[in-house]
DNA sequence: CCAAAAGTGTTGACCGTACACCCATGA
DNA sequence: TCATGGGTGTACGGTCAACACTTTTGG
């Protein structure tokens, strides 16, 4: 309403980067240790401030990048979190952003360097500001997210089997799924190619290995589609 | 990641608001015509800047109430729009929220006091900036919002008929609805509680009003539940 | 008495869910 | 040969979608 821009009402815009990975133990998050003051040593979100020369969605990519070394990367926005002492040191409105990334690409060296590790989703430390808040935004928003993508192709490798593609979606929804039900209904997809090779790492009869069909998936999200456990 | 914070990464954040309205002509959204340059004339959403004394849910209801005279709304953060020139004047990053009201209680006479009409939702005039996209993100939250919630509850006056109720299911939806089996699902719900009282504006013969049961609307979102058109 | 909107049930198709046993193989 | 995880089919019940006629009453 106000046709003028007050200089003083002008405040810090961060971004913070909800990080899911999935992996033999399950859906995790990855967390940094913080190695200034205030709360040194506390777990937080990898974040950063979003500058005058980029988008926030550029800021959150960049930030994305900086912690993990990854480009073009699943990402989206969670909520924008803006309580005036958020952030005791400054006023901060910070814009969460969750990043699905397939952990084989994920370089674990970073960790030490960056002081960072991953985090089972139901075994979270203590967190600082209102990061867990953020998390348990991103896991909602995931779960209504499986219902209109496949969002496997996202944190899978390229090729998997389907009883991994089952763990990660009793992952994502913290309970048990009826293997013969899940079958059924992802294939009937046709969303899946099965390979020519098993996967025996983790059973002497081997289990075959599947490949998302990127046309279908394509289509599929172009239209809409509904998938419901 | 960097443990200071520098003064000149500050920048303007806003609040727009979509305002959702429905009457006999069906669902529409509160629109401004700008008063000043730039884009004099042009249409917009209500807005105004975040002061640092506030949160950002808190300036969304400021505005609310500035432009409607409104307290106690339905209102939920939309979405967070952070393009470098989205507003050409300066760096603004706007967060939208939208708001459901019963037009009866909103007072008309605002309009010509404040240069604001209500625009069904398929007849929108041009708009400023990303408004556009603004409400075309909040008509989809409100689609996906009605399947976890009886949303009627926040747009209708207290008492309704269901020949009502169901004209504003077809408005957010932009489609026909069988008002067979409308009627059986939302009555099986046991949601509403029928009134020995008839509206005979629309018709010779009249319709039963209808209230919604409180009580039973807490407990239904307290646990969750799913209604799908 | 007629026009106009309100109200009312049934059926078939489909989908979701529950459920238990055989298979392949490496050790 | 046995232990371990991989793979498979059916039957039942519930829910959704399609569909047309009667009721009321003011003008």
């Amino acid at each position: 309403m106000v046709p003028f821009y007050p200089e003083e009402s002008k405040i810090y815009v961060a971004v913070d980067c909800i990080i899911f990975g999935f992996d033999n133990d399950g859906l995790k998050v990855l967390l940094y240790k913080r190695s200034f003051e205030p709360f040194k040593g506390k777990w937080s979100l990898m974040g950063g401030f979003v500058a005058t020369y980029e988008s926030i969605d550029d800021a959150a990519r960049r930030v994305l990048y900086e912690c993990s070394g990854l480009h073009d990367v699943f990402m989206e926005q969670i909520y924008a979190f803006g309580d005036v002492n958020r952030d005791p040191e400054s006023r901060v409105v910070s814009i969460a952003y969750s990043a699905l990334i397939n952990i084989e690409n994920y370089n674990n060296d970073l960790n030490k360097s960056m002081g960072a590790s991953w985090w089972r989703i139901n075994e979270l430390p203590e967190l600082i500001f209102d990061h867990r808040q953020m998390i348990e935004k991103a896991l909602n928003r995931l779960r209504e997210r499986c219902k209109n993508r496949p969002i496997g192709f996202e944190l899978l490798p390229e090729k998997f089997t389907l009883p991994r593609l089952i763990k990660l979606y009793e992952e994502i929804y913290q309970k048990k799924i009826d293997k013969r039900n899940f079958r059924k209904k992802i294939l009937s997809m046709n969303l899946l190619k099965r390979l020519d090779e098993k996967d025996k790492s983790t059973s002497k009869r081997g289990a075959f290995l599947y490949r998302f069909d990127k046309k279908k998936y394509n289509k599929l999200i172009e239209k809409g589609f509904h998938f419901e456990l």
